[in-house]
DNA sequence: TTAATTAGTGATCAGGCGATAAACAATTAT
DNA sequence: ATAATTGTTTATCGCCTGATCACTAATTAA
């Protein structure tokens, strides 16, 4: 103990974590040191920036591409399984109410920089678990959507959405989601109420979606309230 | 001629071109390289693909990143320049047949994998010439929009769009951006018929903006046809 | 206390990188 | 034909990269 009272070395700043969360927090800050350097940053970078020697990673990891893999893989896990298909398939709320909880929990879960970019990153390698992704957002999230409107519309639930439903969905899904990016990678200046863009986007939707295919969703319910 | 015949090498295939034709080709090959590799593809590869040797590349650009910055600047312009203000406001048509045309042919310049992937890498850069391109869309082309959208609607055309129809114009406009990125980047199935996504973009958007801003843009126009 | 195990470091390797210099080959000017 | 100029290659440099190995320091087990 007082052996390290001396100044020799800056060391011994904490106790030594359990090997598990050891590696987890060098998951975790790789994870935002590859989403700002991409995933070209070297090694030896992310060891400074860990604090530790650059050759200490590959006790922890295999090689640097297994760690890019953890990376990813928890980048991704990250915002699902919160009970969103619940929230959006429950019948007893209007349907915009639950659109717009939705896409406010799930935009405050997807909208940083670092998922954000990590997420582009890896859409640009061509990743199977972007694929893994996109399959994710159209049949958890867009088909379910889809099924509501219908249902609200009184139209038949049909098992499949058309290729068209999928279309809009993905127009109007991607219109919040580039939102984000926008905002933290492009670092433009955006409408600063997130919610109000989803509201105004759900009306959008809702609207339209009514007007293309027929229905008679959130006739009633989008407000009309006038903007600024 | 005879002395070239003999299988010696493989060399003389074409003409020499002109310096200038010379650096274009090496430009526009350079382009389709770095949109595939990313920027961190090597001089080499880029050379072998050009069929020349790796040091001749540095006697038309003073390094690798000029090169670079060159293939920036042809991406950046190539979609530019070509008449499509005066489309956007050209009122004696309607507003919907003028907006369908232009993203039919916006969207035929930017949707091919070479630019997307171009522009989102360089977006990830941060750079300023990706920042210049957004404010052109800004000012050049959603600006116009939402004024024609108010003047369709009996609203007045005042100097500068408001914070949130701006937005829904980004929104809008981004959805139609993303199916280019689904399609040609994440290479995942997207509706087939483009000009079909933008139509229904369009009734979407031109519906909403009447419904949330209470004109009567496109009233009588928005095509309630059943879709498949 | 001592032995065994685990965490972390310093030195180093082979390979790839961007970039340069000198030599060679082809074209153009005289 | 000869000289000057431009286009292209071969060889190489210094640097950085991911990865490995032998070693030291710290922790845990006996």
């Amino acid at each position: 103990m007082r052996r390290k009272a001396s100044p020799k070395r800056a060391r011994a700043k904490q106790k030594r974590l359990s090997p598990d969360d050891r590696r987890k927090e060098f998951v975790a800050k790789a994870t935002e040191f590859f989403s700002e350097e991409g995933f070209g940053g070297g090694t030896r970078d992310l060891a400074r920036r860990l604090g530790v020697t650059q050759p200490l990673l590959y006790r922890y990891f295999p090689s640097k591409d297994d760690l890019i893999k953890e990376v990813y893989r928890t980048v991704y896990l990250e915002p699902l399984d919160t009970g969103w298909e619940k929230l959006l398939t429950d019948r007893s709320r209007p349907i915009r109410d639950r659109l717009q909880e939705f896409y406010n929990a799930y935009t405050n879960v997807i909208f940083t920089r670092k998922w954000l970019r990590i997420y582009l990153y890896s859409g640009l390698k061509g990743l199977d678990i972007n694929r893994w992704y996109v399959g994710v957002v159209r049949d958890k999230i867009l088909s379910r959507i889809i099924r509501e409107c219908r249902h609200e519309a009184g139209l038949p639930v049909q098992s499949k959405p058309t290729a068209s439903e999928l279309e809009m969905a993905w127009v109007f899904h991607s219109g919040i989601f580039y939102y984000g990016v926008r905002k933290y990678i492009y670092e433009s200046p955006v409408l600063e109420d997130k919610e109000k863009m989803i509201s105004d986007a759900l009306d959008v939707f809702l609207a339209g979606f009514e007007r293309v295919f027929g229905g008679a969703v959130g006739v009633g319910r989008a407000p009309v309230k006038a903007v600024v």
